[in-house]
DNA sequence: GTCTATAGAAAGATAGAC
DNA sequence: GTCTATCTTTCTATAGAC
């Protein structure tokens, strides 16, 4: 209301850091974004820190998105479109429950590259519209493609399970970093994971 | 500043609406509190709500325990000194395993008494002192005391395995909702669990 | 022992200049 | 196409009355 001009026609002159390319911002924004909820989930994640990370305004944010929220769910559309563990190859792979155990001990381990797809959803159960948009994703995409490789009675009860038991060594060994998990040897790790996906993905287990 | 009183010896009568007992209030916002971190996390549960479900003023999370990340600290330890999975008398059972998977189905059913510790951790994750908090915790008991029931070696590793899984089954099955599970016939579900988690508490698996 | 009132910071979203 | 400035709400924590 009393708006006050901080100074006339300033001499300021504005330099232009970015070549104002619209696709470019918006893939900026969207990794930013993926990076800044893999590390600290929905609520903890805000809109001017994306920006920043982005090098561009706050405002962009809802230019681009139209929220906080959208801008969300299409990060979670994003990184599910691309896995990096239950990826084409590793469903088609004669030995589905050796290769899972293998990549995600791999790919748990501490100070790797973080799987973002998991390490969002579990940083951003918290909020209910954040945990139904990955809870939609998660059944359209993983829970759909896993249980369709599976053969045997069961496959949906059996594919979820092992997305349960990705989901829980990621959280105990990499996000809450429980030591036995975190410090433990990967070869002995992937030694007592294998049997328990094999479990759950052979045919014979009904 | 301008601090202008709204009525001069207005004649409100103020009941007194609680027989002013600090220990019954204490105890009334550690209850509330639990209930809030374990539906919302710590994030999520302000200590305005928190109060008032409590039937109290928000000062007073303040004046009994210092600040609201000190509430959450008494919440999970708390929480966690009565364990309801890992009881000691489960612990104590001749078949760890079948009993673990038992009470895991049927507490993480739809709609059912929650499991509060796991539930407060689960979607307190994102906040980086919760996750301190939650994880001291957990090694200071549950890792400690599932570890100390199972024989064998690497006996430290294979209880985190068993709280990884715990922690996953919840999680996509209740805190998550992923329609194979929620809705999955319990008796199959444990069938599913059970040889998971005796392959892990079997003193046979190195 | 408990309240009302408020300070002070930070959030998401928007208006309008350039 | 992008910015600065601001609106509005909400948060934790505190001061001081009763």
């Amino acid at each position: 209301m009393t708006r006050v001009h901080k100074a006339v026609a300033a001499p300021v002159r504005r330099p232009v850091r970015r070549p104002r390319d619209a696709g470019a911002t918006r893939s900026a924004i969207l990794a930013s974004a993926r990076a800044a909820f893999a590390q600290a989930g929905y609520d903890g994640a805000g809109v001017r820190e994306i920006a920043a990370r982005a090098g561009v305004s706050a405002m962009l944010i809802n230019r681009y998105f139209g929220s906080k929220e959208k801008l969300f769910a299409e990060v979670v559309a994003d990184t599910i479109a691309s896995p990096v563990i239950l990826t084409p190859e590793t469903l088609q792979s004669g030995d589905i429950g050796a290769e899972i155990a293998r990549a995600l001990v791999a790919l748990t381990r501490p100070g790797a590259a973080p799987l973002d797809g998991f390490q969002v959803m579990l940083r951003s159960v918290a909020n209910p519209r954040a945990a139904a948009i990955n809870r939609d994703q998660i059944e359209r995409h993983h829970q759909k493609n896993l249980s369709g490789a599976l053969a045997g009675p069961h496959a949906a009860e059996r594919a979820a399970l092992v997305l349960a038991l990705v989901a829980g060594i990621q959280l105990m060994r990499q996000t809450l970093a429980i030591k036995a998990l975190a410090k433990a040897d990967p070869a002995l790790l992937t030694r007592l994971i294998t049997p328990l996906v094999e479990a759950l993905v052979a045919p014979s287990k009904a």
